[in-house]
DNA sequence: GTCACGTGTCAGATTCTTCTTACACCCCAA
DNA sequence: TTGGGGTGTAAGAAGAATCTGACACGTGAC
């Protein structure tokens, strides 16, 4: 078995610091229950908007959650996250393979290949 | 199969920022490597010595790391580390699993039964 | 004694993250 | 035109994390 690549260094420092937050879990577990605009999110959570516009653009960055802006039949224009199905381990080797990996300068955009990784990865990570 | 059990949120979240930085992974890559006291680690990787021992406690808060003060045969009191062997899985339903038991508040001590649980673990997750 | 090498810790500077507040824009309905 | 609800973003305060430099202690070898 096994069929998950080892993620870049860079990528998975990406996904630890952006999990790496009680609100952002949080934010990761709302939308997992299903896509939900930011608003509307804001408020459930309680939490000020600017505050988690801030926190799902950490999320959306680390390839967690996509964001898309629709128009709403009555015009408006509202910006729907989904969480992204991603799927990491994390293991002694695993970080190891990783650290090889690391550009010690934060990069600033993020590859857009990434997603299409995800959807593979996740079929086999339906967990218990 | 699995048995790996889903981490409490305190847990998992102490574990992930933890690990959410560059230093940090490759201290961990570099125990993993095997075992070494903590001036010949700094020497290894470039690091202040009190720099590189604030980041292993908090490794080590994290269970992710393990140290034991020894006494060499000439003598001298080193601390070794060795990473414990660690296996956590990042998906978003082991996210909102671990949302559930989220304490805002941070834990100052953790329980000192997660030892036992890493090496179980472990096993299964000779990854590639 | 002095030096080399190990341990630990503290104070303070610096830098990064987080959070609030305030602003600007858009569209529809009353 | 005013109000409600959506969007985004920027400035600055507040707080947390990071890092350096200096100190203190212990032991064995010269």
């Amino acid at each position: 078995m096994s069929a998950i690549e080892t993620p870049t260094g860079d990528e998975l420092l990406k996904v630890l610091t952006a999990l790496g937050n009680p609100h952002r879990l949080r934010i990761v577990a709302a939308l997992a229950q299903g896509r939900n605009y930011v608003s509307r999110l804001a408020r459930e959570i309680g939490m000020s908007r600017p505050l988690l516009h801030m926190h799902l653009q950490r999320l959306e960055a680390a390839g967690l959650v996509v964001g898309t802006l629709e128009l709403s039949d009555s015009g408006k224009a509202m910006k729907f996250f989904e969480v992204s199905p991603f799927a990491y381990a994390l293991t002694p080797q695993i970080v190891t393979e990783a650290a090889r990996t690391l550009t010690d300068q934060q990069p600033d955009e993020k590859a857009p290949s990434e997603r299409a990784r995800n959807e593979k990865e996740s079929a086999q990570w339906t967990s218990s």
